[in-house]
DNA sequence: GCTGGCCCTGACGCCGACGTCAAGGCCTAC
DNA sequence: GTAGGCCTTGACGTCGGCGTCAGGGCCAGC
């Protein structure tokens, strides 16, 4: 099997696989040509790299698990090192989306804080004198703490 | 104010402060031997810049906030512009999240189940005849499915 | 006068995972 | 023979948010 019939096999391109090559992570044979070569197992190599990429795993991180197969073993994650990614990268997804939650109940109470100013702002329009305060750019020293 | 001590102020670079005003998000006048100046209104607009960044806003995204304080407003987030920035950024951190839980379920679960696979091989090379079963890389027609 | 400190512009470097273009070789079909 | 299709290597482009360097100016203090 050439590049071109391998990269549409997998749903990929053929410059993502010389990419790989390049990278040390997908090496080929070379017929009389000069053209790379493929096997069966290449593809089931490819597929476990596009599996852990769809994981948002970097290219380094699914080294291990290739190894892993080309080794002999039926599957990429059957092997410590491999394990160990699986588990750095459970740390960094856990401690991501903790950010990412905490970040988004942040952004959330200022939305419904600057909502609420708006429509207190559109009352103030409606009842009193003015339409809006038109604050100017002065040393007003304005904190963060206007919630109330 | 001079560039250095506003980047000081903020604790940021004056590097940085050059490529905001270099993507037009924070014009600085001139003096007289062409440095630039600052005025307390732009340490209040580099805070809520780099606040959104803090929240993960690229540039663009805090282009709203700055102008909406540059108008004349008390808040960055008192402008309708900056509210839908606030909403799309939500959904779109409702959606990662979404997904970032669904990634460490299913690696989560890859994990458990190649563990379970390396104590059984543990087992079978304690227990019966040979260590390994050296499984060649032929077409054993394996599939994603082995998780029982 | 000279050193040190701050400022200026312009431009290249970085990271990751490729996309894209250039220039050419080999083989097949017509 | 020539057009088309696949392959080769090499190298530059992309995106964001700057870091870092080169080369030069202005001003204060000693």
């Amino acid at each position: 099997m050439r590049i071109g019939e391998l990269a549409d096999r997998v749903g990929t391109t053929t410059r993502t696989l010389r990419y790989y090559e390049s990278r040390g992570l997908l090496p080929a044979r070379r017929d009389g040509n000069g053209h790379r070569t493929y096997g069966e197992a290449d593809v089931r190599l490819l597929e476990q790299i596009r599996t852990l990429q769809d994981f948002g795993f970097d290219l380094e991180e699914t080294r291990p698990f290739v190894e892993c197969l080309r080794s002999g073993h039926p599957a990429g994650d059957a092997c410590p090192a491999s394990l160990a990614v699986y588990r750095r990268k459970l740390g960094e997804l856990d401690s991501l989306i903790d950010e990412l939650t905490s970040v988004r109940a942040e952004v959330g109470a200022q939305l419904a804080r600057a909502e609420r100013a708006m429509a207190g702002l559109a009352a103030d329009a409606r009842a009193p004198g003015g339409p809006e305060p038109r604050c100017e750019l002065g040393d007003t020293t304005e904190g963060k703490g206007v919630r109330g």
